[in-house]
DNA sequence: AACTTTACCTTGGTCGGCCAATGAATGAGT
DNA sequence: ACTCATTCATTGGCCGACCAAGGTAAAGTT
């Protein structure tokens, strides 16, 4: 269509290819990296790595879980979680033992000294969020909110990868 | 049997409390994550991992330059991108050689084999956007790509990552 | 009870991405 | 011309994240 040579294309253009060929992927990248970023500046006063602080407010919310649990509420692969776990737990933040009502799982649970950054991890969470939405007032706000919903349900049903999200404890 | 308590059954859908502290920054997480798996998908069709097409499309656009150029096209670390160019060309996607005009600096350019890819890399992408927008008309689209540059611009600011991008290709 | 399937977690590998530190060459200052 | 600073690129270390494969234990089936 657009493009119909691909060896030899000269075009001098400021904008990169990918802009053109797909402004909000590649937005969606560039936010991405800058929000990771903007996320390790705030969370390094508390000692965590960007998206350890997903994983402790979890910890925070519902007490001792099993991994299982914080597979699926977090959407991640386990192998990622177990990881994770694992320098949480060698940086003191979280502590694990096994379930003794299965003895193939483990519950995982925030330690009392990692209590403590509860407050501040939310605070700096407030503060990324704030920075990140500067300059747009309370409409453009709910509208981006709603606007990124919908490209994540888009993308979830690709994905298939977060199927049980709407029944999250049925009886 | 040992479920859970009641409590936590009652707020079933288990809104974590960073969507309560963080929306938008939580919805950035997972919709990064999620475009980042469904490009994924796309670029296994044409051998490439996420991120390298952004690559390759700097490459396929502006022919041979020096790592410096892409680093600050992509506004990525150097290091990131001497490992992105290793892998790329052991997979045959670029070559690289020293530029004869400074002994220190290292030319790149894509391979003719990674030019067969250019457009499908272009569709792979377009397809992706379009994915990703389902749903939305037009209007929606735009003011996206509108409220993600505003949060881009704010992001940048306080990376401080992005000064120089107003001068791109001077001289 | 014995077998099979499923669930839970771990390990090993790969990639993108960062930072910190290093080596090599250019460029500027004296 | 000789320093000194800057720039270019690489290396090593680290983290998040994925997949694939494996081992153990609990359910489900026969």
């Amino acid at each position: 269509m657009t493009r119909a040579t691909p060896a030899e294309d000269a075009c001098t253009n400021a904008l990169p290819t990918a802009a053109l060929g797909g402004p909000v992927s590649h937005a969606v990248s560039r936010v991405a990296r800058l929000h990771r970023i903007a996320a390790g500046k705030v969370l390094k006063g508390v000692d965590l790595y960007p998206g350890q602080e997903l994983l402790m407010m979890h910890l925070w919310d519902r007490g001792a879980v099993r991994q299982t649990e914080l597979i699926k509420a977090m959407e991640l692969d386990p192998s990622t979680v177990t990881k994770m776990l694992q320098r949480l737990e060698q940086t003191g933040h979280v502590r694990r033992r096994p379930d003794p009502a299965d003895r193939r799982a483990v519950l995982v649970e925030a330690t009392d000294e990692s209590c403590a950054l509860h407050t501040a991890v939310e605070a700096a969470w407030g503060s990324l969020e704030e920075h990140t939405l500067a300059g747009l007032d309370p409409a453009e706000r709910t509208e981006l909110v709603r606007l990124l919903a919908k490209v994540e349900e888009n993308l979830c049903r690709e994905t298939e990868d977060c199927p049980d999200r709407r029944r999250a404890a049925s009886g």
